[in-house]
DNA sequence: GCTTCAAAATGACTTTTATCATATATTTGA
DNA sequence: TCAAATATATGATAAAAGTCATTTTGAAGC
C-alpha cells in the first residue's frame, strides 16, 4: 500500500510544474490521482503508445529513450524527482515518441488525461509554466543535437559526464549519484560500448575521473569541461 | 513600404499558433504588431540574445541553427510561413538558443514581448496552441538526436532530402523548392561538405536524385526511405 | 557575354570510430 | 558462498567519415 504524496511536496521541487499553484488547485490534482510504483527495469510507457494520462515523479530515477533501427536505445534524458512524464505526447496529441524505463525503483502519480487538462484550463500559472518547461527542454535537445552533430564521441562522453553530475550529483564520497551501466552511457553519448569503456579507462588513467565497477567519480571537473569544449 | 498583412491570413495556415483565435483577438493582435522584411542572407535573431519580441513569419524561408565549437552552424530547423520565431527563449527566459538567418527575402510581423504575453493570458487557446506547437517540436528533435546518434550519413542525408520535401514541397519541375548550399546540407545533416557532396554524387550516380546545381529533384522517394530506414 | 568568385566535384590520404574476438572482473541470485 | 550470468576491459582489424589539395563547374556582377 502505498502512503499518499502530497502535491505540495513536488510543488516545491525545483523546476516543477505545479510551482506557483495555490493550496486549493493542489488539493484539488491530489484528489484527481493516484499513486503508483515501479521497480528497477520496469517499462512505464512504451514508444508509440498513446498514454492515457501524466505522471509526477516522486522518487526514483528513469531514463527516456528512443529505439533506432537496430533496435539500439537513444537515451533523451533523465527524469528524476518533480519531472513530469508523457505529458509531450497528450498536449501535442501524437504516440508517445520516448520510452520510459526506471533505473531504480520509482514512485510516481498518475493524473488522468481529463485532469491534467482541466488542471490546465482551471490554472493558467500551470499552463505557463508547461510552456516553459517545454521551450527549455526544446533548447536544450537543440544543444543536445549540436553536441551529437559536431564533436567527437570523447568530447561528448565528458559532457555527459557533467551532465549526470549536474542532474543526480554525489554521494558522500563524491560519486555520481546515479548507476547506469557503460551501455547506457553509450547510449546517451551516442556510440558504441567498446568506445564509452575505452575512453572512460582513459580519463581514469588522466586521472580526471575515479571509476571502481559502474560508480564513477568525477575528479576534475574543469579538466572534463575542457575536453568537452563547454565554455559555460 | 509594408503593405500590412492581416493576422487572419497567417492564422489559416496550417500549424498556426494563431489557429482558432476569434477574430476580436486577432484584430488586437493586428494593432500590437509591426511589419518587417529581411533580406536573403540577413541575421534576424542572434544566438545568446535576449529577444524583446517574437517574429511570426509571413513570406520567406529561414534557418535556425546554433554554432559550434569552431564555429561551425548547426541548423536544427527551418522555418516557413506561418511559424514563430523567438517564442521559445522568451516563454523559458532564456537567452536565444539557436540564430536564425533568411534563406531568401522574408517578410515578418513583430509582436513586442509584453504584447506577445497580454495575447496568452487573454487567449487560453493560444497558449494551448504554444504548448501543442513546442510540444510536438519536442518530438521532432527527439528523432533528430536519435537519428544524429545511429545513423550513418547516407541514411542521414537521405532523410533530410525526404525532409527538405515534405518541408519546402516542389516546383513545377520537381525540384525541391528550397535553394541550399551543399555546406547547408551537411550543416544539417552533421557531415563535412565534401561528404554531402559525395553522397549526392552517389544518389544522383543511382538515379534516385537528380542535381542541377544547387538544384535538386527527389526521383525515387521509396528509394530514399528504404535508404534513411525509415518505416513510416 | 565576359570575368571573377564561390561552390561543387574528385582524388589521395588520415583519423576516428565501429566491429569482432576474447579475456577478466563484477554482480546477482540460488 | 559459489556458480552463472552479465558487464567491463583490451587488442586487432575494418569501415566510415574527415581533411587537405586540386580541378571543374556554375553563379553573380559588370
Amino acid at each position: 500500500m502505498e502512503t499518499p504524496i502530497r502535491c505540495q511536496f513536488c510543488s516545491h521541487l525545483p523546476g516543477s510544474a505545479f510551482h506557483g499553484l495555490n493550496n486549493d488547485a493542489l488539493e484539488e490534482i491530489s484528489h484527481m490521482k493516484t499513486c503508483v510504483s515501479f521497480r528497477k527495469g520496469q517499462v512505464i510507457m512504451h514508444e508509440g503508445a498513446r498514454p492515457q494520462g501524466v505522471y509526477c515523479v516522486h522518487r526514483g530515477k528513469i531514463k527516456l529513450y528512443t529505439l533506432g533501427t537496430e533496435g539500439k536505445e537513444q537515451i533523451i534524458r533523465f527524469v528524476t524527482k518533480g519531472d513530469l512524464i508523457g505529458y509531450r505526447s497528450i498536449l501535442s496529441d501524437e504516440p508517445i515518441s520516448a520510452s520510459a524505463t526506471a533505473l531504480e525503483d520509482t514512485h510516481a502519480c498518475y493524473i488522468p488525461k481529463s485532469s491534467f487538462f482541466k488542471v490546465i484550463e482551471d490554472n493558467p500559472k500551470f499552463s505557463l509554466n508547461l510552456l516553459q518547461l517545454s521551450c527549455h527542454e526544446l533548447g536544450e535537445a537543440g544543444k543536445m543535437i549540436t553536441s551529437l552533430a559536431q564533436k567527437s564521441v570523447k568530447e561528448r562522453l565528458a559532457e555527459i559526464l557533467l551532465i549526470l553530475r549536474t542532474t543526480f550529483g554525489e554521494d558522500e564520497e563524491g560519486y555520481l549519484d546515479i548507476s547506469l551501466t557503460r551501455e547506457e552511457i553509450a547510449n546517451m553519448v551516442g556510440t558504441a560500448t567498446e568506445s564509452v569503456i575505452r575512453l572512460i579507462s582513459e580519463l581514469r588513467k588522466d586521472g580526471f575521473i575515479d571509476s571502481k565497477g559502474k560508480r564513477i567519480k568525477v575528479n576534475d571537473g574543469s579538466a572534463l569541461r575542457e575536453i568537452a569544449s563547454v565554455f559555460e
